[in-house]
DNA sequence: CGTGTAATTGAGGATGATCAACCAAGGTGG
DNA sequence: CCACCTTGGTTGATCATCCTCAATTACACG
């Protein structure tokens, strides 16, 4: 059996994990094919069809997430270097969730989603199950929001619109949905006030219903 | 075959894709064992050694990651609901990234790290190999820092302090930086020009090297 | 040696953090 | 059943922080 490498050394296929369950070093062939691209390709745009799973065999890649059109392509919320793979989501769902660019020539491999789901071998594998539920988990939430995507009020009323079809979300803990939005308690509590005011919710202490997402929408995007 | 059910729909061990894996329809045991917590129950701490992986069958659970000790638990990041697991960094890590906190009354099937290791089957699977690759690339980045989290200084500080042994990581564009960091351009800069007026750095407009953790550190904690 | 992009610096003012007091809602025990 | 306490949420006032907009500088690239 192929000594397993750890995800951050090899370069060649043959000591690619990838690689090495697909056989490479006995001459099978490697489901990921390889591509280069230089510093500042993008990649691939949040919303597009997934068509390619990606794999850096080298370089850094940076994601984001457009979290509202007029700032351009949104603010970076991670970078991706090698030995991590892109565009995973597209096992469980069709799009892409964020966008991706390279920060500096980058050597990636990649393949058909198809590929890769046949790849994955059995659908009632331990691993395949568990891999299916991280990534499920993974597209639910979207990544903390910070005064870098917006002030204070666009970001709270961005995430009611998006969390508003979910109720469980609008019942939990003020301090916990200030944490996920980057601002203080109390900053959350005004501007929930003010949305309020302006007629966008019906608020208690306890409770958030939406009255108006049209409202909701305009504000999230900074009008 | 058993047939496949959402992740976020079942109740009983029948449905959970866990249970049907492991065929307890059919009258096997399922390596997960039930538990039940009132909301407010910390499950984990950061930190400590990963005996237990766990899966939300009811409830919510809050995530939060102590940047800092004075600050108590620190500021949640993350929730996860039903149908999500918890503590599968155990899986490719000694010990939680997390601490976790009941936020409703939940029920929660726990399993024995090493069992769930067991459960996974082959190492050498597709499923497999794709599992412990997210799992690591996710042990290997924090969540966006926000001003929740400290002041720009203080998350400047803390952030070189974790990413200076990895020096890729110190000549990312600026704006990326500052992206992760949830503050503009023109607020890392000053940072990092103050950082280097207190001695604790050397910045040029492509580099950083840090002359003093020690400083930075007395810095990151809010000295 | 020009040109374009990214980083830096400056000044200003809005925004959000802080600290404090207050209020609602349970839970507990007398 | 009611006073009491605790906890979480809201409101107010103040001020430091960080964003904004602008001009300037460094650096890469053609």
């Amino acid at each position: 059996m192929a000594q397993r490498v750890s995800f951050t050394e090899f370069l060649s296929c043959g000591e690619c994990p990838v690689g090495s369950v697909s056989g490479c070093a006995k001459g099978s062939r490697c489901p990921l094919v390889d591509r280069r691209r230089p510093a500042g390709t993008l990649l691939y745009v949040v919303g597009e069809p997934v068509e390619t799973v990606w794999f850096i065999k080298y370089g850094a890649v940076m994601l984001s997430r457009a979290a509202d059109d007029r700032r351009g392509e949104g603010t970076p919320w991670a970078v991706r270097r090698r030995g991590s793979f892109l565009g995973l989501e597209g096992l469980v769902r069709p799009t892409y969730l964020d966008s991706a660019r390279a920060l500096t020539d980058v050597t990636l491999c990649g393949a058909p989603r198809t590929d890769v789901l046949q790849w994955l071998g059995s659908t009632d594998g331990g691993a395949r199950v568990l891999l299916e539920g991280m990534l499920l988990a993974q597209s639910a939430d979207t990544p903390r929001r910070t005064n870098a995507d917006g002030s204070a009020l666009e970001r709270v009323a961005a995430w009611l619109c998006e969390s508003s079809a979910d109720n469980s979300v609008l019942t939990l803990p003020r301090r916990v949905v200030a944490g996920l939005l980057g601002m203080q308690p109390e900053t959350l509590s005004r501007c929930l006030a003010a949305l309020s005011d302006q007629g966008a919710l019906r608020v208690t202490r306890r409770s958030i219903e939406v009255t108006s997402r049209d409202k909701l929408e305009s504000i999230a995007t900074g009008a």
